[in-house]
DNA sequence: AGAAGTATTGAAAACGTTTTCAGGTAAAAT
DNA sequence: ATTTTACCTGAAAACGTTTTCAATACTTCT
């Protein structure tokens, strides 16, 4: 069987309770520490956290619930997360639902189960609107998703502003009939659609907006189509890389150049965004910031619950490349 | 308070143990089951999993430990090990260590303390070798990096093999001096290394290599140097996705067009790989039945400990694209 | 030297479950 | 009608820690 903390404290000759003391940093004199640390490395005596979490009710987890792993946003904020959770001496409970609502509860209540001291999340539209109804007993951070009023404490970016900045480039580059395809499952692409669309107007242009489920095979029909109609416009807003990449492959199936026959901007700057000819202009989003943040607003909630709500809005980058340059 | 196991026993009008046996699938009546149920549906009831785990001494949990998440080959483990986890029932407890072995131990020691039912492992090459000192008192499984002769069960893609086909390839080309870069850190790097060696051997040409830590502004350099020498090959291996866009981004630098110039060929067929110009050659991975066949493992060593090792090697299959294809 | 504090310690209770064990009831077999 | 069998149930122990509480040993103060 494994070793329990009875064992070493036989061998280090005292209580079980004072080789907890010496473990969880009670007050415990010299000689009683040495012993029981000279006792945990030769027994290799590891605690059972279960038996801890449960007397202590304390877990030092942080639980953290994405949309999409697949997504490389998503992979640097769980990083992120992580990395600033370590270095806080908390753990981290991953879980990725896939943008599936389903799985998305299901999760839910796993952090309940495992009573996690907080909890952060990138919520599917439905999951968020559900949110409402469920009670915590653990503070919950609103990631990346999240709408202008809620009652938890809330990290993004400011959509509407970067998308705005997208239009507005694309415009001054001359551009007068820009599209816009948007996510349609998630809050960030309703956020980007409605800054887009506020964009236009404002310009004086007339928006044309298509909103679809980010899958890859589906967005490509749809672009190839919309490429190949008559009345294409002369640039086009992606609201996520998987849709940029999806518009890369329409527009080399339809023939059509870059930026000569349509120009293209997006969200996400990923590896490859810079590698492709023409490099595609793109909102960078401060992702490391966005996780950082998130785990210390979990970690300010949990030692002040009742301070009053955050809402930290970070601004995103716009990096201009050639496929949204007018030749 | 948060409600427990015997808040419902009351309400149901049963005992604790009851109420146990019906959500842990003991034999109740179906008056009994009804009446509880109704009782948790009302009271909202989550057993507290802490208790559950240190009761029963079953924890459900599978853990993960990889190397490096923003890999997108790690990413398409994690999600498929998490998928394949989920449908068996059981949680998987996520960990990245960033190449870091330091961080690694971290994780392992981490592991223990939560009593997983079973781990999967894909270590960096300095864990590799101190995991023989180790001892589990749960399953453990080796996933794509893992020597010849493990004493755990091992999942991995046969990267002599594959390496071996993408020289032959480059070969049949046309192409003579063909240069190889691989991963200094990992053992998949040394073992594409000792397969690339050996086919140029077999071919009667003679070996370029060069070995690299896995970060982009080294790989860069040192292609961009490579690249420009007088000595520069006429092709060249990449061993991970990482070094193939440092050389993508080496040969924009220094001028060089793919394949006229240089002819390029890699591992992992990522998004990114067809969408660039010219297409990469690939070695595409078998990912998602990895992670699968990796849950199986475990999963088969958790219920009949005393089976022979198992160890499952497949093949990755060779994407062929324009980048490797001589003008 | 005695009193009054101040660390340090061990015994035992507690955390919320599951599991064992023995008892009870109802159906089936004699 | 009695025994056997099968099934269901509740009381209580157990899981491995932390924490409370009271007791002891050591300082410091008067």
């Amino acid at each position: 069987m494994s070793v329990g903390i009875k064992d070493v404290a036989k061998i280090a000759g005292v209580s079980p309770a004072s080789v907890s003391r010496v473990l969880g940093g009670g007050s415990v004199s010299d000689k009683v520490r040495e012993q029981v640390l000279k006792a945990v490395k030769s027994t290799g005596y590891r605690p059972n956290m279960a038996a801890r979490r449960l007397r202590s009710n304390r877990t030092a987890t942080i639980g953290l619930i994405v949309a999409d792993l697949v997504n490389p946003f998503f992979t640097a904020i769980t990083q992120a997360v992580e990395s600033a959770a370590y270095k806080a001496g908390m753990r981290v409970m991953f879980c990725n639902t896939g943008e599936d609502p389903e799985r998305e509860e299901m999760y839910l209540k796993f952090m309940q189960e495992e009573r996690v001291s907080g909890l952060i999340v990138a919520p599917t539209t439905q999951g968020l609107k559900s949110l409402r109804k469920w009670s915590f007993d653990f503070p919950l951070v609103l990631i990346d998703r999240a709408r202008d009023k809620e009652k938890f404490d809330v990290i993004v970016m400011d959509n509407h502003t970067a998308t705005k900045e997208l239009v507005i480039h694309l415009h001054s580059q001359g551009y007068q009939r820009i599209g816009g395809l948007f996510g349609a499952t998630s809050i960030t692409g309703e956020q980007r659609k409605n800054g887009y669309i506020e964009a236009m107007h404002s310009l004086g242009l007339k928006p044309e907006v298509k909103s679809l489920p980010s899958t890859a095979i589906v967005a490509q029909n749809e672009l190839e189509a919309w490429f190949s109609s008559p009345d294409r416009p002369e640039a086009v807003i992606l609201s996520n890389s998987l849709f940029t990449r999806s518009a890369l492959m329409a527009a080399r199936a339809t023939g059509l150049r870059i930026p000569h026959d349509i120009a293209i901007a997006g969200f996400d700057d990923e590896p490859w965004s810079s590698l492709v000819d023409p490099g595609i202009t793109v909102i960078r989003q401060p992702v490391e910031m966005m996780g950082k943040e998130a785990v210390s607003a979990v970690i300010q909630r949990i030692e002040t619950p009742d301070a009053p709500l955050r809402r930290l809005v970070l601004s995103g980058e716009c990096v201009i490349r050639d496929s949204s340059q007018k030749p």
